[in-house]
Order: structure tokens, then C-alpha cells, then sequence
DNA sequence: TGGCTATTTGGCATAATTGGCAAATACGCT
DNA sequence: AGCGTATTTGCCAATTATGCCAAATAGCCA
């Protein structure tokens, strides 16, 4: 039951999304796709860290890319997966005031 | 920007449903609360395992616990945190599909 | 071809997660 | 108090994630 591979996929998912940088790349990419360059300078890290967080953005099927140029713009795949933004930041304000 | 508390607050919460099992606990809570003891069956890992599992989504706001004599029973705080899962399944199917 | 920009990949050190076992704690019961 | 059940905690080894640097790759343009 919880071996089953929905759960292991499910949690593949969550995974490739739980992470501050992945999450803020999420948020800019619901409005129109970015390229690598621009995302990285809206995150201060280096361009190789944007390009493998990306990465696990795909790998997870939550984004896709398409090449123009010398540049690489992701965008969304399901934009449904914001849905989940507001409840989550609900839950956030809970931490650490409960017993 | 990026380094906001909103995303490391959010990203605490999705980490913490970021595991095969944690989801399956989450969706076993969907119905009632359920004792420690109750889940262990179900999912095949050492209670101490469990414990841990709950005391995670806890930690991150997403469910409480109650004590009734020597049993402690836990409950979904945020019942909404389940309606991302139908997007995440979908999400999970485009795995390894894209390039 | 060579130079330039954009992006990805490999390697590596550090940090965090995971899960089992044993020990500790909590609670009811006799 | 002493026993049995339920749960949590501490410890530890193995695995996985993170982020930077340097090097490699890709594509445009002169």
C-alpha cells in the first residue's frame, strides 16, 4: 500500500518543489516563461545552481524548456501545482505554535 | 527576494510531505484521526520510524496530536493540503516523459 | 575558424535525511 | 510498586541533497 509506486512518485514530486529557490522559480515562471539568465538574477546564487535546480524541475515533470538562441526559457508544465501555494503558506504560519 | 521567510517557510512544509510515507499518512488522515499503533500496521516500518514520520508533519504545522489514555492519535490540521495530491499524481505521470 | 554569451555537467566538501535498534518515557491496571 | 502496552528519543551508519568552482558544451556572429 504505502510502497505502492503512486506514493513513490507523488513524493518525487513534492520533493523536486520543496526547496525556497525552486519555489520562488515556480512563482516566476506562473506569469511567462524565463530563461536561465533571468532567473538568476532574481535568485542570488550561481547561474550553475539556477540551471540544477531547473533541472529538478524537470526531472520532476513540472516544467519544460524550450531552446531560442543561445538561451534556454522554462516554463510551466502544470500550472495547477500554485494551486497548492495558499494552503501551504496557511500551514507555515502553524509551525512551531502547536504542541 | 527568494530569500523571503515565505519560501523557507513553504518549503519547510512541502519537505515535510515530501516522503512516500508521509503522504500515505496524510491520506489515512483524511477520513479520521488514527493512534500510532494503527498506522504502524499499515505502513511496514518500525514504530520509532512512524513516531518520527508524524512527528515531522507535526513539526511543520500539518497535523496535531491528541492523548487518550496510553495512545496518542493524530489528525490533519489543514485538510487542504490534500487537495494538491489529484495535480501532483497527474504531475508525476509526466516523469521521465520530457526531455 | 575564433570569440562571445548562455547553459550544463563533473567533482567535491558540507549538511541534511532516513530508518533501525535500544533505551527511555508515559499511562493504565492490578 | 510492579507490569504491560504505546510512544518517543538518542544514537549511528548509510544515503541523498546542496552549492560552489572549474571545465565542457551549444549556438550566434564576425
Amino acid at each position: 500500500m504505502v510502497n505502492s509506486s503512486k506514493y513513490i512518485q507523488m513524493a518525487l514530486v513534492m520533493k523536486a518543489m520543496a526547496h525556497p529557490s525552486r519555489l520562488f522559480i515556480l512563482e516566476m515562471l506562473k506569469e511567462k516563461e524565463h530563461c536561465v539568465c533571468e532567473l538568476q538574477e532574481l535568485i542570488h546564487s550561481d547561474m550553475s545552481t539556477v540551471s540544477k535546480h531547473l533541472s529538478v524541475l524537470r526531472n520532476a515533470g513540472i516544467i519544460t524548456s524550450r531552446k531560442h538562441n543561445n538561451q534556454v526559457f522554462y516554463r510551466l508544465l502544470c500550472p495547477c501545482v500554485l494551486d497548492a501555494f495558499q494552503c501551504v503558506i496557511e500551514v507555515g504560519k502553524n509551525i512551531d505554535k502547536e504542541t
